[in-house]
DNA sequence: GCCCAGGGGGCTC
DNA sequence: GAGCCCCATGGG
């Protein structure tokens, strides 16, 4: 019942020694890192990358800046990024909010309580669960785990998971069982990112390659 | 040329 | 709440 506290442990510490820290979030500033959590969304981090460089290019890589233009100015910029006329809207809903609740600032948003926040910036349209937790956690500086695509697959194959758990189930459950310390929380789910991104895909999946191979389901079926 | 990718919203039942 | 489609580029 409580084998998640071993396996959490022994997989993260599995992940670093194959890895190294990969203490992460690549971004210049919180807004940087805000702008990229929405560009990321079911997109790769090279296909961000373009688009913020671009987004620079023509100084729109802020969210005042973002807030003062046009949609359709900000959307050729993001192609790279797939549904990009949806990711413009989303920055923009986003920025506006900002500036409706918070003049505009970042730091002010972070004042607020951790799960209220985490409430109301749900609630702001074109945010789901993983991209709030990305902000929080990652701009904000938040103890919160981040719960993708990756880590339901590859924590599913481990026979951690069971199988009709949702976002919150995952989340929950990490939040349980992994030291409640920024560093580890920060690195653990960007070692789960680099992981699935290498390993655990359904194109090309290098299973054979997997440092987890050996505690994994999936690669003894497979 | 085909398949799939670090998501989220809207709709249906 | 689950299951489906939509959005619509880029890389393998």
């Amino acid at each position: 019942m409580d084998r998640g506290i071993g396996s959490l442990r022994d997989i993260y510490q599995r992940l670093r020694v194959e890895f190294g820290d990969r203490q992460w979030w690549p971004g210049d500033s919180a807004e940087e890192v805000v702008i990229g959590a929405i560009l990321t969304q079911s997109v790769s981090w090279k296909n961000v990358e373009v688009a913020i460089s671009r987004l620079k290019e023509r100084d729109l890589l802020s969210l005042q800046a973002i807030n003062h233009a046009d949609a359709s100015d900000i959307a050729p910029l993001i192609k790279s990024t797939r549904f990009y006329n949806e990711k413009a809207r989303k920055l923009k809903n986003f920025a506006r909010w900002l500036f409706a609740n918070y003049e505009g600032s970042l730091d002010s948003m972070f004042l607020r309580e951790l799960w209220e926040l985490r409430k109301e910036l749900l609630a702001v349209k074109g945010l789901g669960e993983e991209t709030v937790d990305s902000i929080l956690l990652y701009a904000g500086g938040k103890n919160v785990f981040v719960v993708d695509a990756y880590t339901m697959r590859i924590f599913s194959r481990l026979g951690l998971a069971q199988k009709e758990w949702r976002y919150q189930d995952y989340q929950g459950f990490f939040m349980n069982y992994v030291e409640r310390d920024l560093k580890i929380y920060n690195d653990y789910h960007a070692q789960i990112v680099w992981l699935g991104h290498f390993y655990c895909r359904k194109t090309n999946p290098l299973c054979g390659q997997c440092p987890l191979l050996e505690l994994c389901n999936f690669a003894s079926l497979a």
